[in-house]
DNA sequence: AAGTGGTCTAGACCACCAT
DNA sequence: TGGTGGTCTAGACCACTTA
């Protein structure tokens, strides 16, 4: 199924502003994936076809779309489907840098354990889990720059939206987990809250860590969210910044 | 001097594009005070005329800026020079919460020193201390919740770029520090990056929050750009977080 | 009712990228 | 060279706010 192929309602004398109505169409196309995740779009003149308005509306609903991450624009060639790769993740997701430095690096990533499981009452209530299918899939990493573990991450995510999912895929995949996230199962974390405490390090991770026990550590509670604000992804990161500090920036005009 | 009277010279032959150059002029405006914080801008008809291109190129570069957080348009209205305020600052700037909360609440800040002493190398570094007037303004805070004592804040600023400002100036301020910056010295704080570390909580630190010496505690050390990424504020945070939290919520568009 | 920003049109021309 | 997005124009009409 092409893009091309749709037949677009937009209407003309709705209150919804002719833009919202274009960008909507539009998200929904990635959410039964006609668009995908680094596909080209169609260009301006086809997309004013398709919706029959103007060409500044059509590009009113890109510009939104592309400041919430979601399309980008590259002149002379097109405008693409997002992807988390490398490199945007990097810059987007990914806080931790060593002292005395602002260069971020991708971690070595070793999974430590993959287990299929009951959702806890918490899981179930945050992520939203099915009763016909109350499974949660939960994994253990351990980060390392260079050889040195410095965190140790679980991550909970619901069986029913990763159908087939399993350890081989995970361990297997060759990008980041938000990409395999995308390509494989369509869940597209477009933005996440985290809770940061400072905690003494339970016995058990001050073991992955390498570190004494009690020994303080971050603990960073992470929930992603896709463009819906649905809950998918609950990520639990154990970090020891004896040698590197989490960072984050941001513009005055972000919450 | 009112914007109305200034002659604008918007050059259409430039490689710059319009817009940019309108937006560029409107920074200027910001920083030489003839536009201040809160002030309603002239309309988009008159800036159409002051600069004299269309309205669409116009509304681009407000649009820009808007984006920023520098400006805020209001259907009806008129557009307006964004400034700190307390329900601004909760959501841009400020970070924590109650656990099993999302509720933000200002804190009751108490100023515990103020004090004016010479610059360290790092902070002449960081904060482009001149070398005529080297002397530092250094304060120490307490941020409590309900009389309950969570951080203990240290701000240090350069004395050159605060004249004049005493003790008594900063206590008896009617709203926060950033307002205080922006409202009598022309300082606004654009965008900031912080880096999170937990550590063991030192004596005197442990002392102020009420907590045992060596408690797992967050040092978060902020640092403070304007518009133009001059940094202007050093601020290093303490914060016990066995009752509250740190948080951070992220867009996919965001660095 | 008057004034503001918000939406939308139907183009023109430019800058960039691939071949 | 042909195709893409980027910039810009000169309006029209709508929705919202205040008085």
């Amino acid at each position: 199924m092409s893009i091309r192929d749709i037949k677009f309602n937009i209407d003309p004398n709705s209150k919804t502003p002719l833009w919202l109505q274009i960008k909507n169409e539009l998200f929904d196309c990635l959410e039964k994936e006609v668009l995908k995740p680094g596909q080209l779009m169609p260009n301006e003149k086809t997309l004013v076809e398709l919706f029959n308005v103007s060409i500044g509306t059509v590009r009113k609903a890109i510009g939104v779309l592309e400041n919430e991450g979601i399309l980008i624009r590259k002149q002379g060639l097109g405008t693409f489907v997002c992807q988390h790769d490398d490199h945007s993740f990097l810059f987007k997701y990914f806080h931790i840098v060593h002292h005395d430095s602002d260069e971020r690096h991708i971690p070595e990533v070793e999974c430590v354990s993959f287990e299929l499981k009951d959702a806890s009452d918490k899981e179930i209530d945050v992520l939203n889990i099915p009763k016909e299918n109350n499974k949660v899939i939960s994994i253990y990493n351990k980060l390392a720059f260079q050889g040195k573990v410095h965190s140790a991450d679980k991550i909970v995510i619901s069986a029913a939206k990763f159908p087939l999912l399993n350890e081989e895929i995970f361990i297997n995949r060759h990008n980041t987990v938000y990409n395999l996230y995308q390509n494989k199962f369509n869940v597209f974390i477009a933005k996440c809250s985290e809770r940061v405490r400072a905690i003494p390090a339970p016995v058990n991770v001050a073991k992955m860590l390498g570190i004494k026990a009690n020994s303080p550590i971050l603990k960073i509670s992470r929930v992603g969210f896709t463009y819906h604000d649905e809950a998918v992804e609950l990520r639990t990161s154990y970090v020891n910044t004896s040698e590197i500090e989490y960072i984050r920036q941001q513009y005055s005009t972000v919450g």
